[in-house]
DNA sequence: AGGAGTTTGTGAACGCGTTAACAAAATCGA
DNA sequence: TCGATTTTGTTAACGCGTTCACAAACTCCT
């Protein structure tokens, strides 16, 4: 008598996809875009997968979360299955973020333009430097920290980007949470707390390279065979 | 009669540990140093944990796969297991890296001052644009993509960050692969296809906002049940 | 010396994610 | 119409990662 996160409920409405899963939609969405413009129409699942670089039998593992959006012996319709996954991920509208902390990787954050593709629009910059604040940066006005609650509610953006040194992330989280931010993309190397109902990811630049070099380092101790 | 990739090999040497670890050892060490700098010399797999923000019974699952570093009534010698985990993960020396393609993303991290206290060293900019070929961009100045395999012969890179844009991605790691590159960081948007015996690890900043989209379109759903 | 208290290291159970394998459902040609 | 062929959607097996729970090992106090 547990209770299971499944992915289906009773009533058959598809809800919680596993987070592998929703991980792995953008990676197709691209995908497909991809065959769209070399204009395929149709793709099985063999195509689709060796385009997102997975295993077929994972692909509709993954899509049959979604429904049932293909034809057995033809495959997928590219444009259909495409808005499908769109509208499930939340792409069929844009996600507007605020950049706190515009340093050096804020600044190239708010430069991306791949951002805009994907459904994301980076809609304020704020910064606590004086010296920073009221200043341009790639078209946009810097805010003060201290208007974020209102720039958040006006703007109706729900996602925050901390981009501040560590020592000032858990302050920003608190500052975000307090603004009314939802969903929050740590840079920081540093752990925030949040509230429940606030989601976090963080991504660390600095352990991609350490993971990297732990490999290298394995590598380094069996050269001797592999190379043989 | 299977081959496991066992942990630990018949001899009893410690090889092998699982990704999942190795990518939550810098984490630990990063909680360490932060204790060490408090002028904390011991603590406990709880107040370890605690810091590192993950369950005590998984740090010392990932610990015992290192040794048996800890005193059991006691705790750890922050120090001594600071050393260990450094070693395993090898950060008792310093690793290399190329930074190809610095253009936003790759002059931020190339500025960034948080690689080098992790083991990290920036120690060539690459970059086939002739206008940026020459400049010099934090102090280092920016060689030509045609000079790739003797910068990393010469200065013994074996990690290489691709920051170009996705269309150049796969040319980027063919030519990083033929220079001697086994380590490859890519923040294009852009499967790239290696021979065995390179490693690749992605970073897509995209899709961590899509996947934080992604809930927080869910959480639209169901705020009148939450919030009620 | 011995018992009470503390904390590690690990065995075992559990759950999630991945993958193989196949029945179901479609197309196509004869 | 029917059999051969293709490809999906799904079930079942497997492996990895997480977590609980506890014996083993240590300290400290009397
Ligand atoms: N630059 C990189 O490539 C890189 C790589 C890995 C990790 N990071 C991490 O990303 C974060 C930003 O790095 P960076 O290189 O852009 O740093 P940076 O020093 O260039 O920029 C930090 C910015 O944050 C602002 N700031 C400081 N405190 C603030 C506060 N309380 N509220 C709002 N803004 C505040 C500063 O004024 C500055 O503009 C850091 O935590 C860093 O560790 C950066
Ligand atoms: N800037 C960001 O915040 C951000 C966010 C997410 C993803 N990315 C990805 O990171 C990559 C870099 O982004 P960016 O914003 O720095 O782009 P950018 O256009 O600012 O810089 C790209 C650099 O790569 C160089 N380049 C192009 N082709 C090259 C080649 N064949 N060899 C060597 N160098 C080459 C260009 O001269 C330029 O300097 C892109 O793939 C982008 O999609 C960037």
């Amino acid at each position: 008598m547990t209770i299971l996160r499944s992915p289906r409920l009773d009533d058959g409405t598809a809800r919680g996809i596993p987070d592998a899963t929703v991980a792995r939609l953008p990676i197709y969405l691209r995908a497909l875009n991809a065959l769209t413009e070399r204009g395929v129409s149709t793709c099985s699942s063999n195509e689709l997968a060796e385009n997102a670089g997975v295993n077929p039998a994972k692909l509709r593992k993954d899509l049959s979360y979604l429904g049932s959006y293909g034809t057995r012996g033809v495959g997928y319709d590219v444009e259909y299955l495409r808005y499908q996954i769109a509208r499930e991920i939340g792409q069929t509208q844009d996600w507007d973020v605020v950049i706190v902390g515009v340093g050096n990787l804020g600044s190239a954050l708010s430069a991306y333009q791949g951002f805009s593709t994907r459904g994301i629009r980076v809609a304020a910059l704020v910064d606590a430097d004086p010296r920073r604040i009221g200043t341009t940066i790639s078209g946009q006005t810097v805010s003060s920290l201290d208007d974020l609650g209102a720039i958040v509610s006006e703007r109706n953006i729900s996602i925050g980007i901390i981009a501040t040194p560590g020592t000032a992330a858990q302050e920003v989280a608190d500052r975000l949470v307090a603004a009314g931010i939802t969903s929050i993309l740590n840079f920081a190397p540093a752990l925030v707390q949040v509230p429940d109902g606030v989601d976090v990811r963080k991504v660390d630049l600095s352990i991609e390279l350490q993971i990297l070099a732990y490999h290298e380092q394995r590598k380094a101790g069996t050269d001797k065979v592999v190379n043989a």
